[in-house]
DNA sequence: TTGACATGCAACCATTTGGTTGCCTATTAT
DNA sequence: ATAATAGGCAACCAAATGGTTGCATGTCAA
C-alpha cells in the first residue's frame, strides 16, 4: 500500500496512468511522446508504477507494452479512503464548532 | 491536489491522520506520544498536512489543537479514483487477454 | 547482413525530503 | 515571580528522488 501511495505522489506518474487510462497497451516510446523529459526518466517512472503493481508490461518483439492495472487504485479507495468517509460529517461539525469558537 | 497526494505519500503522515481519525482535536504533544521521532519532526509532518488542507489547527492557550479535515481525502476518491473505476473491467480483461497471449 | 529502431543499464548530479540538535517564545501553575 | 510546560524557528545532515548522459543490447527491415 505504501508503494502505491508513493507511486501516486508524483504528477508525472499520475499523468502516465491517465494516458494509459485513455489508451491502454502503449509502448515506452508512445508514452514518451510530448513529455518534457528523456526516455530514461519515463522508464524510471514506469518502473516505479510497475513495482507498485499499477502497471503491467508485456514484451512483444522489441516493443514493451504497458497496461494499466486499476486494482491498487481501487483498493486505496476501498481500504483507505472509505475509512475516512465514515465520521466525515461528525469531523466537519467539530471543525465548524471550533471555527465558531475562535470568534468568542 | 498534488499537495494532497504528496502529503499522503508518507506513512508517518498517514498514521497521524489515522490518529486524528481515531481521536480528533489532539495537541502536538498528544500526537508525538509513542512515535519514534522528535517533536520537531512531527511538527514538520503536521505542517505538510496543514498545507494540504488535510488538517486544521486552533490555538487554545499554549496548546495547538489539530483537527482532521476529511474533505481532500474525499475529493481524491471522487475526482481521481472514480475516474479509474470506470473501465476497470475492460482494462482487466485486456490484461487477462495479454497474460494469456504470453503462453502462445 | 547491416543499419535503424526500441529498450536496458549504470554512473552521475542537483534538489527535495525526513530527520536531527539547539535555542527562543509564550503560557500556565506554584 | 519563577519554574515548568507547549510549542516555534533555524541551521544542519544523510538519504532518497527525479532527472541527466553515455553506452550496450536485442530485434526488425532493406
Amino acid at each position: 500500500m505504501d508503494e502505491v501511495f508513493k507511486a501516486l505522489a508524483d504528477a508525472s506518474r499520475r499523468s502516465l496512468l491517465d494516458r494509459l487510462h485513455a489508451k491502454n497497451g502503449q509502448t515506452l516510446n508512445d508514452l514518451c511522446d510530448g513529455l518534457a523529459m528523456t526516455r530514461q526518466a519515463v522508464t524510471k517512472h514506469l518502473a516505479i508504477l510497475e513495482a507498485a503493481n499499477l502497471v503491467t508490461t508485456f514484451k512483444h518483439g522489441r516493443e514493451k507494452l504497458h497496461y494499466l492495472n486499476p486494482v491498487p487504485i481501487h483498493q486505496i479507495g476501498e481500504r483507505w479512503i472509505k475509512k475516512f468517509e465514515r465520521g466525515k460529517l461528525t469531523a466537519l461539525s467539530e471543525l465548524k464548532r471550533q471555527l465558531e469558537k475562535r470568534d468568542e
